[in-house]
This record gives structure tokens, sequence and C-alpha cells, in this order.
DNA sequence: ACAAACGCAGACTG
DNA sequence: ACAGTCTGCGTTTG
């Protein structure tokens, strides 16, 4: 955690308003913003719910979510098929569905708890979002691959919010240059362990750069629960009916 | 060009 | 030192 400096002011050219009221919010709930920093990686870390919300949040996503099953819980890497190792699904506003490699995932109409978890995120970061990728890791076995967030149909620029319930779990950037056989250049990988009720923002331009995952950690006994809430364009609603 | 997956060689552990 | 376990990095096809 030590790649973590305290959060001060945002850049001189944004609003003096919207920081000091992020901060004022912030300080009402005696909480801390803090900075990832790197080349070209900008992120933004905060424990935004107590143990109490958080185990209360936990609960609630077992009684309350389902999870895509069939050829949804599937992806297709290096020409072959596999089922992903994890549980996922997607809720938004009404059309919307996210694409990631071959896998078109639909979107499920909001319900209320998953709206108010949003409404809090707003709040706090004054972004908007119209859409949650739900991630569920039973346990250190399941995990996710390296990649980049397919930004074809997100809106350019727009953060993403990701809220991590349960396990801490690391979570490590790779930059583009440094991956491959044949890297263009060495660059240290970032890791970060993300906390029991934290929310990580990642803003542009992150994601054009880092490629990110969250590695195996097989001694790891419970269940990590990770929401992305996300900005999508109007493009992302295809007609999933035909 | 590029990958939301696995697999294996080398690192680690006890 | 040894063997079983883990993890980071490379994969190579639609």
């Amino acid at each position: 955690m030590d790649a973590f400096v305290l959060r001060t002011k945002r850049k001189r050219d944004e609003s003096e308003r919207e920081s000091e009221d992020k901060n004022k919010l912030a300080k009402l709930n005696k909480l801390k913003w803090r900075k990832l920093s790197g080349e070209n990686l900008d992120c933004d870390y905060i424990v935004l719910y107590s143990k109490e919300e958080a185990d209360e949040l936990l609960i609630k996503c077992a009684e309350l979510l389902e999870y895509n099953t069939g050829q949804l819980a599937k992806v297709k890497v290096f020409g072959k098929w596999h089922d992903i190792p994890r549980k996922q699904v997607a809720y938004g506003d009404a059309g919307l569905s996210y694409k990631f490699s071959s896998t078109i995932v639909p979107a499920r109409p909001w319900i209320p708890f998953l709206k108010e978890i949003r409404d809090k995120i707003s709040e706090v970061t004054k972004h908007e979002f119209n859409f949650v990728l739900i991630n569920r890791y039973k346990d250190g076995h399941d995990h996710m691959g390296e990649h980049r967030d397919d930004e074809e149909d997100l809106v350019p620029g727009h953060p993403i919010a990701s809220l991590s319930l349960g396990q801490p779990r690391d979570f490590v950037f790779r930059h583009a240059d440094s991956r491959g056989k044949h890297a263009k250049r060495k660059i240290d990988s970032i890791s970060v362990e993300l906390q029991h009720g934290s929310l990580l923002m990642m803003n542009n331009p992150t994601n054009k750069f880092w490629y990110h995952s969250l590695p195996q950690r097989k001694r790891l006994m419970n269940v990590r629960i990770n929401m992305t809430f996300r900005k999508m364009t109007q493009l992302a609603k295809r007609d999933i009916s035909c």
C-alpha cells in the first residue's frame, strides 16, 4: 500500500467547488481518498463502507443476486471456449449490454439494492453510472485474467467505479508496453489489495495503457464480490431479440 | 492485431 | 534438500 499517497486536490482547472464538496463529504464519513499513480495510471481508492455495512451488503448479495449460466458463462480465448473461472452477471438500464471477448452480456433490469449502491457511489464520486458488471469469486481459486476493459461500449474518458465486498484480494496492473516476450520496455507492475467495502476509481487514461487482473490466491478460502459501475453509450443498446 | 482463458517452468515453502 | 504447491509470464488461433 506504499504506492498510495494521500489525496490532496484535483487538477486546478477543475472546479474547486466539486473538490471541496467531495472532501467535506469524505470528512463527515471519516473517509480518506488515496491516490494510486503511475505512468498514465490514475486511480483513487477509499474504504466506502464500514465492516458492518459491507457485511450486510454481502448478505444481501447472496439473497438477491442471480448469475449468468450456460453460454453467457463462457469465454473464448486463443480460439478455445472456457467456462469463466468465477460467476458473472450484469444489471443496468433497459437494453444495455456489454461485450467482453466473444461474449455479449445483457443487462438485467436494476433492482433497488443495486440502485442504492449506485446512488451512494454517484453521490461520493459525482459521476453517473447506468450499468454494473458483477463478478463473484467463491474463493482464491476463482480469478480473472489480464485484460483491458472493452472501450467500444464505454463513454470515452468516463471513470469506472469498482466496489469490493468480502475477501480482500490482490488487484494487479501491468503496462501494455511491458507485456510479451519482446516487451518494448520493462515496467514494474502495480498491485493493490482491495479491502472489504472499498471503492477503486479507475480514471482516464488508466484503461488505455494498463491491463489489470485478479490473480489466483489459492490459500484464500472466502468469497469476494466485485461490482464495476460503468457509463455505457447508447451504442451498447443492441437489439438482442434478433 | 489481439485476447476477461489455461499451462508450465521456475520460485517458493515448510 | 526435497517434493509438493503456487504464481507470473507466455501462449498462437479464430
